[in-house]
RNA sequence: GGUGACGUGGCAGAGCGGUUAUGCGUGAGCCUGCAAAGCUUAUCUAAAGGGGUUCGACUCCCUUCGUCACCUCCA
C-alpha cells in the first residue's frame, strides 16, 4: 500500500504521500516546563496513529519527536523554583513518558533533545552566517528574514504586512524587527561556548538542526499544532532551506486545537486541563477516541457530553471483544463476514483520505454495532469470531485502544463464582445470585445474562469527571 | 488592521452538484427473576442571511453577518 493523501499546508492542497524503503516523520513535539495538557495529547494522539496505520499497514515508519529543554520558560521555572533547568526539564520529560505510556502512545525512535545537539546547532548557524543570511548583532545571532525570498510561504504571510502589524518589541540591534535569533547572548546558565560568544541557540534552530541529522534534508511529513505554523515552521523552512538549498518537508500537516467553549486552551485563559487529569477520570482509550472525533485539521471542544458519547461507544466496543471473545457457537458465517469485511475497507480508505478519523470512527463502530446485533441474538460462533478478531484487533492497534485484560485468577474465580450464581438463579435464590454478582462488580468485571449463559467482561474503570 | 479557516438537525460530525451519512440524546419495545450491558425500532428531514451559476446546490461563485486561529511563547 498505500494511498495516503494528505492535505499540506505548505501547498495548500492534498498530496500523495509518497513511499521508499521508510517514512520519515518528524513531529515537533513539547517544551519541558510544565504538564503537558489534553491540546498536546491531540496532537501526539493524530501523529501516533498515523504512525500505527502506517506500520499496521506493512511500512517501516521512523518517527522523530524532540524535546525542547532550553527555552527561556524553562529557565524562568527553575529560578522560580529555586533548581536547575536541567532538573526542570528532568522531571518534565519523566512526567511525560509516564503519561504518554499511558496513553498508549508508541515511542518514537528518538526523542532528540536540544541540549544534546549544540553542536549540530552551530555547524547549522556558522553555515548560514557564511553565506550571509545569517549575521551576528549585539544580542545574538540572528536570521536575515530579507535573505530568504520565500519568507512566509508556509503561514501565506507577506513580509511588508507582518512587520506594520508588528507587535514585538523592536530590538534595535536588529536589521529587521521581524529577523530571529538562531543564537542568543548570555552569561549565565545554561550556557554554551560558541565562534560568537557565549549563549544559547534560540528555539526554531533545534528542529532544523534534528529533523536534518535524523531524517536527511528532504522528508516525509513534518508535523505539529496549527499554532506552530508561525513562526516555528515558517523559520524552520527558512534556515533549513537556506542551509540545504532543498525542500524541507514534503508535506506539512497541522494539528487542530483544543477549545474550551470554543476558545484555544490556553495558561493564560486558565482552561487548560491536563493530561494526568484527563486519564485519572477517563482513561486513555477516551482520550483517544475523543481526540479522533473530529478531523484533525480542525479544533475539538473539550466538553463533558462529548466525552461522554465517546464513554458509550468505549462499553460498546467492550461488549463487542468479549462477545466475540468468549463466543462458543457453532455455525457459519452467514453474511456477516462481508459486512466486516466492507468496514474495514472503508475504515481503511477513509484514513487515506487525508486521515479521515472521524468518517474511520464511525466506520468502526458501525462494525461493532453489526457485531452486537448478533451477539444479542446468541448468533456468534467460533468461525465468526475466526474472522472478525482480527479485523476488530487491527482496528484497535491502528487506533491504539486497548482492553483491560482480566488475569488468569480473576478469570478463574470468575468462573467459580458464576458458576454458583447459576445454581443459585436456578434455585430461585436470588439474593444470594445478586450479591455474587455484586462480589464480581466488585472485581471490575460485569456479567451479561444471555438466555443459555452468562458472560463476562472486565471493563475499564472510568470516572467520568470533567 | 492583515492572513487563514470555518458556519450542517437538541448536541457531535462526514461525504457528495441530483440518492437516508453516521453517532449521541430522546420515545417505545426486546432480553432478564430483577438489573446491568447489549439489541431492535421510531424520532428530528438540517444546511447562518442574501444574491448568482446550473435542468438541479448543503455541495461551485459573489456578498453580508457571525465564530475561531495566527500575526507574541504556544501542540
Amino acid at each position: 500500500m498505500t494511498g495516503l493523501v494528505i492535505h499540506d499546508t505548505l501547498s495548500n492542497s492534498r498530496k500523495q504521500l509518497l513511499i521508499d524503503e521508510k517514512i520519515r516523520i518528524y513531529l515537533c513535539g513539547v517544551t519541558v516546563y510544565d504538564d503537558a495538557h489534553i491540546g498536546h495529547a491531540r496532537t501526539i494522539v493524530i501523529f501516533d496513529t498515523l504512525r500505527r496505520f502506517l506500520e499496521a499497514n506493512g511500512n517501516d515508519v521512523d518517527l522523530i519527536q524532540n524535546f525542547t529543554d532550553v527555552d527561556d520558560k524553562i529557565i524562568k521555572k527553575a529560578s522560580d523554583t529555586a533548581t536547575s533547568t536541567d532538573s526542570v526539564s528532568k522531571k518534565y520529560i519523566e512526567n511525560y513518558f509516564e503519561e504518554f505510556d499511558a496513553l498508549n502512545i508508541k515511542r518514537a525512535v528518538e526523542y532528540p533533545k536540544a541540549t544534546e545537539h549544540i553542536p549540530d546547532m552551530i555547524s547549522l548557524i556558522s553555515d548560514l552566517i557564511t553565506k550571509k543570511i545569517a549575521y551576528t548583532a549585539k544580542n545574538g545571532v540572528y536570521f536575515s528574514v530579507s535573505k530568504f525570498s520565500e519568507y512566509g510561504k508556509l503561514s501565506k504571510k507577506n513580509i511588508e504586512e507582518l512587520e506594520s502589524g508588528s507587535r514585538i518589541e523592536v530590538d534595535e540591534s536588529k536589521n529587521n524587527p521581524l529577523d530571529f535569533a538562531l543564537w542568543k547572548f548570555s552569561d549565565s546558565s545554561p550556557v554554551w561556548d560558541s565562534p560568537w560568544g557565549s549563549g544559547r541557540p534560540g528555539w526554531h534552530i533545534e528542529c532544523s538542526a534534528m529533523s536534518i541529522k535524523y531524517l536527511g534534508e528532504n522528508f516525509d511529513i513534518h508535523g505539529g499544532g496549527r499554532d506552530l505554523i508561525f513562526p516555528h515552521h515558517e523559520n524552520e523552512i527558512a534556515q533549513s532551506e537556506s542551509f540545504t538549498g532543498k525542500p524541507f518537508a514534503k508535506i506539512w500537516m497541522h494539528a487542530g486545537m483544543i477549545t474550551i467553549n470554543g476558545e484555544k486552551m490556553s495558561k493564560s485563559l486558565g482552561n487548560v486541563k491536563t493530561v494526568r487529569h484527563v486519564l485519572e477520570n477517563w482513561g486513555p482509550n477516551i482520550i483517544r477516541l475523543f481526540s479522533l472525533s473530529g478531523h484533525y485539521s480542525k479544533p475539538i471542544d473539550y466538553t463533558e457530553e462529548l466525552l461522554k458519547e465517546n464513554l458509550v461507544k468505549w462499553r460498546q466496543l467492550e461488549t463487542c471483544y468479549y462477545e466475540l471473545r468468549l463466543a462458543d457457537g457453532i455455525g457459519g458465517l452467514d453474511s456477516i463476514s462481508s459486512d466486516i469485511l466492507n468496514s474495514k475497507q472503508k475504515f481503511d480508505a477513509a484514513i487515506e483520505n487525508d486521515f479521515n478519523t472521524p468518517l474511520a470512527l464511525t466506520e468502526f463502530f458501525n462494525m461493532i454495532k453489526i457485531i452486537n446485533g448478533l451477539a444479542a441474538e446468541e448468533k456468534i460462533t467460533k468461525d465468526i469470531t475466526g474472522m472478525a478478531m482480527p479485523i476488530l484487533e487491527y482496528m484497535l492497534d491502528v487506533l491504539g485502544l486497548k482492553l483491560i485484560k482480566a488475569t488468569d485468577d480473576e478469570i478463574k474465580s470468575v468462573f467459580e463464582l458464576i458458576g454458583k450464581r447459576e445454581e443459585c438463579r436456578k434455585n430461585k435464590q436470588f439474593e444470594e445470585a445478586d450479591t455474587i454478582r455484586d462480589k464480581i462488580s466488585d472485581m471490575g468485571i460485569h456479567l451479561i445474562d444471555h438466555k443459555e449463559k452468562t458472560l463476562w467482561m472486565k471493563k475499564e474503570e472510568i470516572k467520568a469527571d470533567t
